[in-house]
DNA sequence: ATTGGCACTCAGAGTGTTGGAGTGCTAAAC
DNA sequence: GTTTAGCACTCCAACACTCTGAGTGCCAAT
């Protein structure tokens, strides 16, 4: 077991480093703060710390600087979440008033995210979870493809072009969407599986193709609610910290441009204490963002709906007040979204 | 006027420039190309260059670069642009063969173009022009609210929420819904403004109010064709060129995260040679991209909507490929949409 | 367990030195 | 009037060198 003062020097260490940039040494840390002690009895410290991975020297005769596994041990541990200061919660406020529709409202929580943080910002759109289907529509919009465009109760609307190989029969076509509409409106997405199969009953084998090709489509339309999407901001917030990330902010760049790479990193991650999760430098299992550290918290649409927000930076971040904007954004958020 | 032969001289080192990253001087420019002369020819003919704002030393004792006017004296009168190699446009057809919807086609494109060019590259969504109205749906969103989706027959689908300031009154919005839509179906988006008002005819005072709010914002909804939009794909290039943006890369990241700066940006520029529009350096009105260049060239969706794509790169990239490349995607884009 | 003392290390800042690439100018050659 | 060779001059970049300060680890004494 680590003793408390050697505890106490780690998150000295965290904080000055955080602060200041610069690897810390023994004596500046008994100058600025008072542990009853010498500078060699730190150092021993210091020593035990290095010994547990949780510090590291850049080279010898250097002052330490936190490892992965130290800035992980602070989070987890050490940091006490610094509550907002009251102009950083009146921002959040008057950001968020007079957001009309879902797509505003998110577009607007990852700016505000960015500008509180100074560091980038990201959203993912809400799974449709306990949503129904309102609106179901087909349109040919081409030779042999039709459109198909499913709309939801909670405001979310999915299209999606369904290419049949065939010439598209307007008629029957026009016939489909009206009994998809009625065997449909007002189903549960979780329901829409069943009630979709009374549609084909009784219909022509040569239109029997094309109504299964659009409602399998259509279903895994559905299914999709997974389909899911992260807004950004703040990008330019990364270089301007560029001498945070050693070699270049050019792989986090890829990574964050990457859907594929974000929704992964975000769907891995369970909140943890304070409904916050975070994952720190080589955490992340994707190598571009060995230097980064993601901060993630989750939010609800309309009581139900889960999903995530959260900011993304250089490891070397003040975790405390990212953490806790993180968190109040998030229930900003699932509050505006609750109306 | 500038003699033939020191626009030769500009022509060369501009290219050299690019190739190299390192001012040129008089002496390297005789040996990598044969001009008939010495270098102290050369050199005066620098000198007149240099009278004329097209070079600059950096320093004295230092070889020259071509400043803004230089590059652009370049691009309209000494460069060849070089058409596609085979495996561009081979990358081209590849990258689109099974493209469905709007959504996905111009995606892939801007990928592509951030690929072919490893510049940033940005991709406008087309206006709505032609189109016409498909279907209108109204979806009592919340207590006040009304979800309002206009899908056209292009494919495109726009939506607003609209607050009636009143509770909604389910079976008026639905008989509204259906008064709307055996009024406009049809209908191109240009005389959507007067069809439709025919559906307020005999309507009761009360029932008029909400009406003529919700036509309001549905006739925003058909002008705001020129609420337009732009995609972006390769930001991560920006930070492989940093060393050609002096100091930091954050100014331009920050332009091209706002939308409203790309789309003035955008607007202002018209088609010239080549069917491709270039802005160099200063000559963006937009500070940050001082020492950034755009090159945009215009695409046709369905034959008449146009809509613009381009990269944005440093002023020292390679304006021959690059603007071959922009022009070569636009016209596939083009072709792809036609159909 | 803590401490003061000490020898040791090393990055970084500062200083000189040098070499080469480049310039502008002038007077002669074409 | 161009063009050219020659020359003196400039300045950056690279290298080598030194010096200093902050930092370390270890040990003997408290």
């Amino acid at each position: 077991m680590i003793p408390d003062r050697s505890l106490e020097v780690l998150r000295a260490i965290v904080q000055d480093y955080i602060a200041s940039k610069e690897p810390v040494g023994s004596k500046s840390l008994v100058e600025r703060h008072s542990f009853g002690v010498s500078a060699a009895t730190i150092r021993n410290d210091m020593a035990l710390l290095e010994e547990e991975d949780l510090i590291h020297a850049p080279h010898t005769s250097a002052g330490r600087v936190p490892t992965d596994k130290g800035y992980r041990l602070f989070v987890d541990r050490l940091n006490e979440v610094k509550p907002l200061n009251a102009a950083e919660r009146l921002a959040i406020e008057n950001f968020m008033v007079g957001s009309a529709d879902l797509d505003e409202t998110l577009g607007r929580t990852v700016r505000l995210l960015s500008q509180l943080t100074n560091q980038v910002a990201m959203v993912q759109y809400p799974t449709l979870g306990k949503a129904s289907v309102r609106h179901v529509e087909l349109i040919p919009a081409a030779e042999t493809r039709v459109l198909m465009v499913l709309i939801t109760d909670n405001g979310r609307i999915q299209q999606h072009v369904v290419d049949l190989g065939s010439a598209v029969d307007e008629v029957f076509v026009s016939e489909l969407r009206a009994k998809l509409n009625s065997a449909l409106i007002g189903a549960a997405l979780t329901e829409v599986n069943s009630k979709i199969k009374s549609v084909t009953a009784g219909m022509k084998p040569e239109h029997l193709k094309i109504a299964n090709q659009i409602i399998k489509n259509l279903l895994e339309q559905v299914d999709a609610n997974r389909q899911e999407k992260i807004i950004l901001a703040g990008t330019a917030n990364l270089a301007k910290r560029e001498e945070d990330f050693p070699g270049s902010i050019s792989p986090v760049l890829e990574a964050i441009e990457e859907q594929v790479v974000l929704l992964k990193l975000i769907s891995e991650m369970q909140a943890e204490q304070h409904g916050v999760s975070l994952r720190i430098g080589r955490e992340n299992s994707f190598e571009g963002l060995a230097n980064a550290s993601v901060v993630v918290s989750g939010y609800e649409n309309q009581g139900s709906e889960m999903a995530k927000l959260g900011v993304i930076g250089p490891t070397r971040m003040d975790y405390s007040s990212n953490i806790s904007a993180v968190r109040a954004v998030a229930r900003y958020l699932s509050k505006t979204l609750g109306n």
